[in-house]
RNA sequence: AGGCACGUAGCUCAGGGGGAGAGCACUACCCUGACACGGUAGGGGUCAAGGGUUCAAAUCCCUUCGUGCCUACCA
């Protein structure tokens, strides 16, 4: 043999880095420009400039990544489009902690100081997490990387803004939103995270303005009654009905407010009077503003309360609350605290307990957005899978809120509104106006705000390619094919691509939604860094190589259910990536360079037969589960095709052939282990690209990179139901040999003798032509194969369909043992048969079942009968010995 | 409070109306000239419980129990 002997085991270290630098430098990841091969894109959904990759990222692209190779190598034009967005908040806070490391802040080094230092930090540690998604594989089109702040997207964010705010679906306001005191800006209604937790629930005693007693409101806020501006009864609480026109003194401030009456209130709930303090409560608000009340703010944007709250200026908003009651209390207005348990939000970016508080925000008026977005998802232009998550979407669409898309911070796109002091109005336009648009004066001033991260990853899907320019990409690409996303951003993110996508494009942006499970830990823990249970996806490629690491998050990617990872598992599929080097090794030092496919014509064993055809079976179910995104059932499939059935079959009875004198059939299997050696690496490619790419690259006449290849197509292959019926055989018969040997103990040292009684000449034939096979792999020196030939002496029997295999045992059986055997396949014969004859005497079954299914019982029957018969004859045999 | 999943071998999970499956772990025998990260064989399950539909239920329906998750402004 010419080639070099392979080393004996994969180490995929330095053959990772090779194969991605040469797929790179080689244009491997780059769609044709022209192309009138189908189109087939996918957007990355971008991760966190401050990110670095997580299992979540490892995962999702991952699957990207199989399915793009995948239709590469299917033969369609795909563009990967990858790239990063600004995640405004967490990279203003990264940016600020540095800061405030140097004893310094935001404030002090201004505005435009601060996005500069934020560019800067950008470009020293945003390209992390994409040299991360390079080592793990991903076949992007990094000449093509975007992000969210270039000058391209920012272009179309305003273009969007202008657009929306002309067509009124854009507006200003005050209104109640979610405040957070730490990050200092509004948050959208999703990006508040509702946690349960123990509070109290305080009774306060409300006393009447004529001091003819009291009433009692409950609240788990007392802190916030400063700026109460009323408490509201049901109308139809009797209990109240007499108070109209009423008033009761604010406690501590001893402030008169009304008592008003709002169908709101539960009459169930504490005592049926709810305070209401309209600039603190989202619902509050909704009662004062039908009843005309006055918005009282009382706590500022730091959480402190302000000077309206009287006595309690300057204080925290929660040691407010504790002074508040002990005054409360003191006064005696307090009349209980009972244990309370409710939901209350914190901010997804810090953690900070959100305030609700009147404020001026930018709004998005959703609901004809999302109409368009359900709709599309109603009528199939865009399909979720799995299709449960359809109700989830619908649910949200049906329901959706108007959008706050303002941001007090600095980092992100200035929000293309400018506000004239001398006639108090508002311009907006996509470049800096020269003149109010209302009064022509020229005293202009920006808006500070900046617009949600969110906001600019909604156009994601048309501004990498290129809108609002009129691009070949968008053209060719958009609507793009798929998105693999995790369901945790269905609403934040997909939800608002739909609707952005619709309304701009005209069309949907993805024809697939493809949402794929969580990753956890072996518990089925959430990963989180404060619980310690995270595996590091870069440690894992590290100790079990990158093929290994994707290959278990592909096989174990089943349709909504979650993914407990463990690093035993991986382990497992690291030893598959070094079973396929091993058969790559044994080919190769049976290869030659000059054995060409095609190169001769030679009639092909049952073996060579055999696994053309499975070849060509497997790769259309492949296909197909890829084309339907059933990961695990794809990557299941390769593993046990190329262990079970290439290595422990093909290979195994390859050799003999291989190792044997006859030089053309040498030849012949030679080429057809080579053809089903590629033909395997192509179906693992998607999944294992560095392995395949290594071993493609030391084929023998393999062209070019496996990139490139085809992947095996069903017609290319013979479609050989012979081969497939004669091998499972062949198959039974050595397995059945093999079954005598091990439960009798039989050491592979100990050759044996076999004799195989068929039913009829043909299979006696066809276990002929494989009568070397069959020795050696059941490790038999003598096979007498027949029709009607005896039981031997001193011999062990099994019964394959009709086929009864005798082996001989002499001085080595122990009857005994054999009867043993022989008992318990026939208690598992009799089971089965009973089950059987129980159908077919049921007149109902033969009458009402289908008949294919009466015909298979039937048979069924008849093999298992025939298969008990045969076993009783050598059990009365050997108790006839035995006397 | 609503909604959605899920309870199948010791573990992790496929399957989804017509004979209970895989991987790992386990047991026995083997370093056979690709691979001990390997080979061959084997043990192991009332498919959570109860009821219903059906000729036929692990699979469809209902109830119960258990476990997750998501949504929500009941103070």
């Amino acid at each position: 043999m010419e080639n070099e002997p392979i080393a004996k085991s994969y180490e995929p270290k330095e053959v990772e880095q090779k194969w991605y630098r040469y797929w790179e430098e080689n244009g491997l990841f780059k769609p044709a420009a022209q192309s009138d091969r189908s189109p087939y894109c996918i957007v990355i959904p971008p991760p966190n400039v401050t990110g670095t990759l997580h299992m979540g990222h490892a995962l999702n692209n991952t699957l990207q990544d199989i399915l793009c190779r995948y239709k590469k190598m299917a033969g369609d034009n795909v563009l990967w489009q990858p790239g990063t967005d600004h995640a405004g908040i967490a990279t203003q806070n990264v940016v600020e902690r540095d800061l405030a490391a140097q004893g310094t802040d935001r404030h002090a080094v201004g505005r435009e100081k601060f996005i500069d230092l934020v560019w800067e930090w950008r470009k020293k540690y945003g390209g992390l997490i994409i040299n991360q998604l390079r080592r793990l594989g991903c076949c992007c089109d990094w000449s093509r990387e975007r992000f969210t702040m270039d000058e391209g997207l920012s272009r179309a964010v305003k273009e969007v803004f202008v657009r929306l705010h002309e067509e009124g679906l854009i507006y200003r306001g005050d209104y109640i939103i979610n405040w957070c005191p730490r990050c200092h800006t509004a948050l959208a209604d999703l990006e508040v995270e509702h946690q349960d937790q123990e509070s109290h629930l305080y009774h306060i005693r409300y006393l009447f303005e004529d001091g003819s007693g009291y009433l009692i409101v409950a609240t788990t806020r007392p802190e916030t009654l400063l700026g109460d501006t009323a408490v509201a009864v049901n109308p139809k609480d009797e209990r109240y009905t007499h108070l109209k026109d009423t008033r009761v003194l604010l406690p501590v401030l001893k402030k008169p407010i009304p008592i008003i009456f709002d169908r709101y209130v539960d009459m169930e709930f504490g005592t049926g009077a709810l305070k209401i303090t309209p600039a603190h409560d989202p619902n509050d608000f909704e009662i004062g503003n039908q009843h005309n009340l006055e918005r009282i703010k009382v706590i500022d944007d730091d959480g402190v309360m302000n000077e309206l709250a009287g006595p309690y200026q300057g204080m925290d908003r929660f040691e407010c609350r504790e002074k508040i009651i002990k005054d409360l209390e003191a006064e005696g207005l307090l009349e209980k605290i009972e244990p309370y348990q409710n939901a209350v939000g914190h901010c997804y970016r810090c953690k900070t307990m959100i305030e609700p508080i009147l404020s001026k925000q930018w709004f998005v008026k959703t609901a004809p957005l999302a109409e368009a977005a359900a709709d599309a998802v109603r009528s199939g232009k865009t399909r979720i899978y799995p299709s449960n998550w359809e109700a989830v979407y619908f649910d949200w669409m049906d329901n959706i809120k108007d959008w706050c898309i303002s941001r007090q911070i600095w980092w992100g796109h200035r929000i293309p509104a400018w506000y004239c002091d001398t006639c108090g109005e508002i311009t907006v336009a996509k470049t800096t106006p020269s003149q109010c648009g209302h009064c022509s004066g020229h005293d202009l001033h920006q808006e500070t705000d900046v617009l949600d991260t969110w906001f600019s990853s909604a156009l994601w899907p048309f501004s990498t390619l290129g809108w609002p320019d009129e691009t070949p990409e968008l053209k060719t690409f958009y609507p793009t094919s798929a998105l693999i996303t995790g369901f945790d951003i269905l609403f934040f993110w997909v939800a608002r691509m739909m609707m952005m996508g619709i309304h701009f494009m005209g069309d949907v942006p993805f024809r697939d939604v493809y949402i794929h499970a969580l990753v956890r830990d072996a518990e089925g823990k959430k990963m989180s860094k404060s619980k310690g249970n995270v595996i590091d996806p870069l440690v894992v490629m590290d100790e079990f190589g990158t093929d290994a690491f994707r290959f278990t998050l592909a096989a174990l990617a089943a349709q909504g259910r979650d993914i407990k990872l463990s690093e035993e598992r991986i382990l497992g599929y690291r030893h598959f990536v070094n079973k396929i080097w091993n058969a790559a090794r044994f080919a190769f030092m049976n290869l030659d360079d000059e054995e060409l496919p095609g190169s001769e014509t030679v009639s092909s064993t049952l073996a060579d037969r055999w696994i053309l055809t499975r070849i060509g079976q497997v790769s259309g179910i492949v296909a197909q589960a890829l084309e339907d995104y059933q990961f695990n059932e794809a990557a299941g499939l390769c593993y046990q095709f190329v262990w079970h059935e290439f290595c422990d079959w093909y290979l195994e009875m390859a050799k003999q052939d291989l190792y044997g004198e006859d030089q053309a059939r040498k030849h012949a299997t030679r080429r057809t282990m080579r053809e089903a050696l590629a033909a395997s690496l192509k179906l693992l490619h998607p999944f294992m690209p560095f392995v395949t790419e290594e071993i493609w690259q030391r084929l023998p006449g393999a062209d070019g990179s496996i990139m490139s290849a085809h992947f095996p197509n069903p017609t290319e292959f013979p479609n050989d139901e012979e081969a497939l019926r004669n091998m499972a055989l062949v198959m039974g018969i050595i397995t059945g040999i093999r079954n005598i040997r091990g439960e009798m103990n039989l050491p592979p040292s100990k050759n044996v003798k076999a004799v195989i009684d068929t039913a009829n000449s043909g299979d006696a034939q066809r276990l002929q032509k494989n009568q070397k096979h069959i020795m050696t792999l059941a490790k038999a020196e003598e096979l007498d194969i027949g029709v009607g030939l005896q039981k031997p002496e001193a011999s062990a029997t099994s019964v394959f369909e009709e086929s009864t295999i005798h082996v001989v045992l002499k001085g080595l059986i122990d009857f005994e043992e054999e009867k043993q055997r022989i008992r318990k396949s026939m208690a598992k014969i009799e089971k089965d048969l009973k089950t059987s004859e129980k159908k077919l005497s049921n007149p109902d079954f033969l009458d009402k079942a289908p008949d294919h299914i009466v015909a298979e019982v039937r048979e069924k029957a008849e093999t298992l009968s025939a298969k008990r018969d045969k076993l009783e004859q050598t059990l009365s045999v050997l108790e006839k010995i035995d006397e």
